[in-house]
DNA sequence: TGTACATCAGTGAACGCGCGTTCACTGATGTAC
DNA sequence: TGTACATCAGTGAACGCGCGTTCACTGATGTAC
């Protein structure tokens, strides 16, 4: 019954996505195929078409869950921290930035339009707007206790978004100067970063 | 006398970097081969090879090349607005979303580390450290100003870049919410951003 | 001014590779009776 | 409980493609004499 043993894979959907972000995680965006991935998850290379259209239907699953898990994690950050709207604000950038930082390939494919048609995807759509959703109720409890600017929440939460993101993805890209980096730890940085945007 | 028409180009480096460009123009980052620049360039498939020593090469030339433009640009907009260290601010971000706004794919490319290797690219190196040093600039200029806070001139730098660079990625990726983007043009939406992070 | 020759920037054929995708197939599973 | 059969998730061979890179070559250029 070990369904590694068995012709049918029992659950070869979620295996492929899992074996989708170890690829990305050993080889990067540019190592990313299918054929790869059929190999990563021990089955044929023409198997993932019985469960996904085509790549970029993989592509949108493998985007999808993570940002089904980022939701998870910063909604953990929300629950950590609620009545410390100074701590939740710096504790879901900082989950933000980790997401980022432990997974850089996966988070450089969520975010790079390496899945070029969106809008054939709705779960993909549907979980975009909830994390954004989610990021503008965290920004709203901030400008309630003081810690943001009162205004539009949803521009402020494209302000804030902006700030972590770029922040993120300068240093996935290695743009911070070493010096910088060398002056103290990553997450005092992104304090800084975000308070002095 | 025609250099296009002789059999030796004449200034076929520069040509195939031209190319390079319009082959991200139109075909976005996935579709920058060798092949199709030097075709563009209308050069056979292996002559970019007497001027660079391999894919990366070429890479790293189209991205210190926008690098330099960046700079110029920069700098032009640092010689209109001496004095008043507001525009300042505002203007240097709008020149750098302007860049990516208009060549979308260069800019990804610049920033993607789709060059693995930077270190292999003295030229690239330079550039990238010399437009830091200019933000940087900028930034002491504006706190001179009382524009922005004071601080560590390089890691207030580190904290505008980040705002500026992840509006622009998040704009350029289609991440920005359309309801956001009604709302006003967006250099007004940059000015928000910008002055809220 | 004319000729020999070295240099160098191009050409075009060829290489091996990994890719996405299709297709006829086969083995396992589950359901009807 | 046993058997026939439809369904479905896999297999493996095959397709055509574009890619980066190499190589022996050739045409143009410039320099020495």
């Amino acid at each position: 019954m070990d369904p590694k043993n068995s012709y049918h894979h029992g659950d070869l959907k979620n295996a492929l996505i899992k074996a989708g972000v170890e690829i990305l995680a050993r080889e990067g965006v540019g190592g990313l195929s299918l054929r790869k991935v059929a190999k990563q998850a021990g089955v044929s290379h023409a198997a993932p078409y019985a469960h996904f259209a085509d790549k970029q239907a993989l592509i949108a699953a493998i985007s999808t869950e993570g940002f089904k898990q980022l939701h998870v994690q910063i909604e953990a950050a929300r629950a950590a921290y609620t009545g410390d709207p100074r701590s939740l604000l710096v504790e879901t950038a900082w989950t933000y930035l980790q997401f980022a930082l432990h997974e850089p390939d996966r988070f450089k494919l969520m975010f790079s339009s390496v899945l070029e048609k969106e809008k054939d995807y709705p779960d993909f759509v549907e979980i975009s707007q909830r994390n954004f959703r989610q990021l503008v109720e965290v920004v709203e409890t901030c400008q309630q206790g003081g810690v943001l600017k009162a205004g539009p929440p949803d521009l402020a939460a494209i302000s804030v978004w902006s700030t972590v993101h770029g922040f993120s993805s300068l240093l996935l890209e290695g743009q911070i100067p070493h010096t910088a980096l060398e002056k103290g730890n990553i997450k005092d940085l992104l304090v800084f970063v975000l308070q002095n945007g």
